[in-house]
DNA sequence: ATTCATGCCGTACATATGTACGGTTACCAA
DNA sequence: TTGGTAACCGTACATATGTACGGCATGAAT
């Protein structure tokens, strides 16, 4: 007996192939894969998935169509996402389907950001340096949820002249103040009649590297 | 005429629905459409299809299995994600094939990051404040790339004692050194002999809040 | 009243697709 | 040699699935 459990190099080439189509869109057809790599044959498709299934390595319903799907070289391979719509200034009301000012879209997998699907969940870039001193930069992509009553100290989103800013959140004797991360914004602004639009729950950084 | 050019409630519906199978794995076929409904016809569901094409809210290519695809209410709904390993620990060395040492996995898309799927993308939960000069904080979670020869002032990763920390590079007269970002931590170690494990595209912070 | 889109039902059909079964070749191990 | 696995080919067959066609009811617009 030889290469009882490992996989062979083709096996690793067949499941490579269905786990980026899977990432493209459709997983593929047993016909597509014996296309691509040449096979004249379905069932040359099929010996290979069920090679990978006694492996342990792929996982398909029975006679589902597109069922394909590779179990995780890590423990979970493929969780649930969120995908998190991406404003530049936020909208002063917020209308459940107007999705339409949206300038974007971010995909995170939810565990990674902790966060519970909400829908109320929504990404800002951030412009400014305002939030140094919590280590958000400009360019930053703050992921915020909506809906939420803030705790002192969080960082929040607020329309401040119909333009929306990232503060600190801060309750004190009773009162609620917005305050900027930065000695060059001094300003202590009071939070009372302000909308406070989100409470930062993430962040997201691009390095700029040409 | 009523309706033309806008969704209506029923049509919505099924488009979420499509979404969020989409998201979970698989689009739904016909029938399963018709089952979530209680349609008791798949022509029903044919219509509600072909109702959501005519207004171009949905794509799917003709005869084909499970392609039902929901096209963008943002410019790009579903772009390619790129499925990144997450270390605790760099292993020493980077056997292609042995992925075993993977502690999770964050899925984000490519876009976001601005990454290309390298597949030698990684990940790696930053422990310590030694690069709180450069915003990136304990627990953060650093993205970076292997194989690329780091510019001057690039963040990367390196193996020192057995353990990778992540630091900046600087190339100072012909000479490479590593630099942390704290002034608690004011050593500068010469590059030559190390390894550099990866240099830092992106970064993702989770805020803990419960 | 007439027309039209929506929203549904049923049935039927074409094909896309998974799966089964038998055969072939090559390689490795006992 | 014998046995087992891998890796293919061909040809079927069962079913999963998309699509077409005709029909019915409702509500809105003309």
């Amino acid at each position: 007996m030889y290469g009882m459990n490992s996989i062979t190099s083709r096996q690793q080439e067949i499941l490579e192939f269905i786990k980026q189509r899977r990432n493209e869109g459709q997983p593929p057809s047993a016909r597509e894969i014996a296309e691509h790599f040449g096979f004249r044959s379905p069932g040359t498709v099929a010996d290979h998935i069920a090679a990978l299934r006694r492996k342990g390595l792929l996982k398909n319903s029975f006679g589902q169509a597109r069922s394909a799907e590779a179990v995780s070289p890590f423990p979970l391979q493929r969780r649930p996402l969120v995908d998190i719509p991406l404003y530049g200034v936020i909208p002063a009301g917020f209308a459940r389907d107007q999705v339409q000012e949206a300038q974007g879209c971010i995909s995170v997998d939810v565990e990674t950001l902790g966060i519970r699907p909400t829908a109320r969940t929504f990404a800002l870039e951030i412009r400014g340096d305002s939030m140094i001193g919590r280590h958000i930069l400009n360019g930053d992509f703050a992921i915020l949820e909506h809906g939420v009553t803030p705790c002192s100290g969080d960082v929040v989103a607020a329309l401040i002249d119909q333009e929306s800013t990232l503060k600190t959140y801060v309750l004190q004797k009773g009162k609620s103040y917005l305050r900027a991360e930065n000695p060059k914004y001094p300003k202590l602004i009071p939070a009372n009649e302000l909308v406070v639009q989100g409470v930062m729950v993430g962040l997201i950084r691009k390095m700029k590297h040409e």
